[in-house]
RNA sequence: GGAGAGAUGGCUGAGUGGUUUAAGGCACACGCCUGGAAAGCGUGCGUAGGUAACACUACCGUGAGUUCAAAUCUCACUCUCUCCGCCA
């Protein structure tokens, strides 16, 4: 969420912003500002009757217990439709209130000053490139075909249990995703200095609303109810990334400045219906409803927020390197940045079977936008209350990683090597075609 | 699912209609005292809106209601704890 201050008094600076991103939302602007007006006369004027009627009441118990009745009821009739006119202005300002957040919940990010301006993708610069692509004397194959080679997902198998956009791992596949997870949690928490958490996979909406989920994307998360119970459906969301639950520990808090940073880390499933995605039954891994992931949060002091994006950068940049793959940092242009973000690198990396880059990593800065949200802050050294930023990042999203090593491991005789840093996790060097 | 108890500021804990616009204690900050510290003493210390600064307004789990006046009375809901049942 903006500042309301900030959009009082510079709209101009606001709307131009938001226009940057291409958000239609800057629309809401003047009715925000509309909304904030009604409110702030409204309340102006019911805190001066409020004001009034506190005076009166006390006067009134006051002479009550000198038992002057006769001037106490006298009183009581002066004060008697006050409350009416209090309960009128009380309910406008409470309308007026409720207008303005519902648009000011529905406002985007404002990009940070140093987010390159474009539209598309296509107009996200390159930051740098890490490795080269790896050669082969062969024609390197599809992560698919390893896939079935190697038995490591059963895809015909996960369709029956749960339709297209479901993998299931057997054997030497489920210990791979296994030790990729740990081996990243391991890293992160023995050498980046983050705290392990393992959140609740299921979240209240309020959670979704608090990291800037809802209201916009409400359609492209999974809904769950209990039991038969379709009243209950939407109490509870599952998780689209452990951000969701991470970024909202300290809701509604406020931490001592002391504190700060806090570094947490996640691996958690995350679950997305990716509505509106043609075509989710594009074969293989790279676009699923579920997949693992490994989730960096970090909640910083406003001053520290894009120093701290950076290491997280390359705290997530790390696990590639470590496992020698090639990838490259883009980063986002103002139209193609998430909802809440200010600021947001990219991490691709290299799918050779493909011929192509994948997304493993996106790492934002949101400033103090889902603070704000979470009613999130901090109190600093001299007392006060501030909003911190907080910072996402995937360190990484597996899948679509699993698909990169397999094809850039692959050998001529089908096998696939396992990177050193993980031997110890497999007990095994390589991965071996089956019978 | 059944029965009971409860929800007050960072913590603890008073408060059953009007000097409580939340007592006392702990913790914290500053000062005095001290060679230094502890103890002791003094001052300050919730959140948000509002103001140049005051004033002022709201907030005692959430939401409605009664009243001139609600932490306090009424109703509904949520959550927590204890016991029972079911269950990995």
């Amino acid at each position: 969420m903006l500042d309301i201050k900030l959009i009082r008094e510079k709209p101009d600076f606001v709307r131009q912003r938001l226009v940057t991103r291409g958000a239609w939302e800057e629309q809401f602007i003047d009715g925000i500002l509309q909304a904030d007006d009604q409110r702030r006369k409204a309340l102006a004027e019911v805190e001066t009757l409020k004001a009034t009627r506190n005076r009166v009441s006390k006067e009134i118990g006051a002479l009550m217990g000198q038992k002057k009745l006769a001037e106490a009821e006298a009183k009581k009739a002066e004060t008697k439709d006050l409350g009416d006119r209090i309960a009128v202005l009380d309910q406008q300002a409470k309308a007026a209130d409720a207008t303005r957040d519902e648009m000011m919940l529905r406002l985007p990010n404002l990009p940070h000053a140093s987010v390159p301006l474009g539209q598309t993708a296509e107009d996200n610069p390159l930051v740098r490139s890490h490795g080269g692509k790896p050669e082969f004397a062969f024609q390197p194959k599809s992560h698919v075909e390893l896939c079935e080679r190697l038995k490591l997902v059963d895809f015909a198998r996960a369709v029956k249990l749960s339709g297209s956009g479901f993998l299931l791992y057997t054997n030497w596949g489920a210990k791979l995703e296994r030790a990729l997870i740990q081996y990243m949690l391991d890293l992160h928490t023995r050498e980046h200095g983050y705290t392990e958490v393992a959140p609740p996979l299921m979240v209240g909406p309020q959670c979704l609303e608090g990291v800037g989920q809802f209201p916009k994307f409400k359609d492209q998360y999974y809904g769950v109810a209990e039991g038969n119970d379709a009243a209950k459906l939407g109490h509870l969301y599952l998780i689209p990334t452990a951000e969701t639950p991470v970024a909202n520990i300290h809701r509604e808090e406020i931490l001592s400045e002391r504190q700060l940073p806090i570094c947490y880390c996640a691996y958690t499933p995350c679950f997305r219906g990716e509505a509106g995605a043609a075509g989710v039954g594009t074969r293989g891994m790279i676009r699923v409803h579920q997949f693992d992931k490994v989730e960096l949060i970090k909640i910083v002091k406003p001053e520290d927020g894009y120093a701290e994006q950076e290491k997280m950068l390359a705290h997530a940049e790390r696990i590639l390197q470590s496992l020698g793959l090639h990838y490259r940092v883009v980063q986002l242009c103002t139209g193609d940045m998430g909802f809440a973000s200010a600021k947001t690198f990219d991490i691709e990396v290299w799918a050779a079977g493909q011929g192509s880059y994948l997304e493993v990593s996106s790492v934002s800065n949101c400033e103090d936008f889902q603070a704000r949200r979470m009613n999130l802050r901090f109190k600093t050294e001299a007392g006060e209350n501030k909003f911190p930023h907080v910072l996402n990042g995937s360190g990484t999203a597996l899948a679509r990683l699993f698909v990169a090593l397999l094809e850039t491991y692959q050998q001529a005789d089908g096998s696939v090597l396992i990177p050193p840093p993980l031997q110890p996790y497999l007990q095994t060097d390589r991965l071996i075609p089956q019978a």
